[in-house]
DNA sequence: GTCTATACGCCGATAGAC
DNA sequence: GTCTATCGGCGTATAGAC
């Protein structure tokens, strides 16, 4: 692998380590190449950070675009939040500090408004084909599905961060669980009773899954 | 009022700013002061986080503390997620950089911790007498309202600068009713419907109050 | 309480050799 | 593509005068 990807690798690792302030210098030791090398690779901070955000970008549209015609179950629901909460733990950092590290650069903070709302809608997607199938007693209105939508997207992106936080570290993948749990009770009023026990069965065979095995965390 | 308190107001002031990178320098600088002079205030930049921390805890506590015997209604409620929400606006570097503030220091991560823990408890009380008054058709069981308690706090604390970065700066207090709003309608399903309308009620009161006004914030 | 002066280290970035 | 060497700037923190 050459230098260019290992760099933005550095850069996601050791962001989610030690945080956003984490500067060239730090990413230069870890991987022992040198300063020139580095810039050979990249005008500067900021454009590390831009290729950082477009691999999220499409890690994340892996786990959230639908095909059109695709019918969404329970099991689709799930594979979709799960995945993408994997991706979102990866990429933690992010979520935690936008404003310190797109701050400097109006182009990486243009990138990031995009972002946050293509997830959003993303999101605002999946939710719209889950009523049409599996629809509960509470009906939303279009606009109440995208408050709904913009609460999960909130809530999603800031939970990796906030378990790390609270729970310090060495807590890892199997808060993935937890992230997946927090986020489909939002769900809960609005969906059928029997697609939510669906729900929550792929979440409990998840963690029978997940925490026996341990640490199934890639690199990160 | 002396400098140690400036110093405190000034670290607020600039990290809503600029992000939780600003540095010693760059309060006393703003300050107009020496450096010596801060550090004869505060052993170090820890010391100056710890104290604004404690000023957090005091200012949410006003609006998050209820008397034992209290009865809570619509009006209550809405001046505590208000309330709250002012406060949250006005520190809201700290939610969305915690890692990078409390990383250096154990004592700080700890009362950061024990911080948000209470404000989970704090939510978490004031939505176990909520629906003693006002239950809606779903009843939770208490570890329910308990997910639902923490699904707030970390959605409340997050809202103010997720939509700084989403909608650019001079957004300002006219969120604090978006933020409300958002709030509320996690608990619209588990509320009766005359209690969420009451609630929807002094949303747009406050609106109109706020919006035309204009600038009601405080040094922020 | 507040100042000046200063030590020391790290960071982002560049020049130029290989 | 990768290195060495280096610059200027800024950040934390301290010593000691007033």
């Amino acid at each position: 692998m050459g230098n260019r990807q290992r760099i933005i690798d550095a850069a996601v690792e050791l962001m989610n380590i030690s945080g956003s302030a984490v500067g060239t210098s730090q990413l230069t030791e870890h991987l022992s190449i040198s300063p020139g090398n580095l810039y050979y690779h990249f005008r500067n901070r900021e454009e590390i950070l831009l290729e950082v955000l477009a691999r999220l970008q499409t890690d994340l549209d892996e786990s959230l675009e639908l095909n059109p015609g695709e019918v969404l179950d329970a099991a689709r629901l799930a594979q979709c939040f799960i995945g993408g909460a994997h991706v979102l733990w990866q990429y933690r950092f992010f979520f935690s500090s936008t404003l310190e590290l797109v701050i400097k650069d109006a182009q990486l903070s243009q990138r990031y408004r995009d972002f946050s709302r293509r997830g959003t809608d993303q999101v605002d997607r999946i939710l719209k084909k889950t009523f049409k199938v599996a629809a509960g007693t509470i009906k939303l209105k279009a606009a109440e599905r995208r408050q709904l939508s913009e609460n999960m997207w909130v809530l999603w992106t800031s939970w990796p961060r906030y378990i790390e936080v609270i729970k310090g570290r060495e807590t890892g993948a199997e808060e993935i669980t937890r992230s997946y749990k927090q986020l489909t009770f939002l769900l809960k009023p609005y969906v059928s009773s029997t697609f939510f026990t669906e729900v929550t069965r792929i979440e409990n065979q998840m963690r029978r899954k997940t925490l026996p095995v341990g640490k199934r965390e890639r690199a990160v």
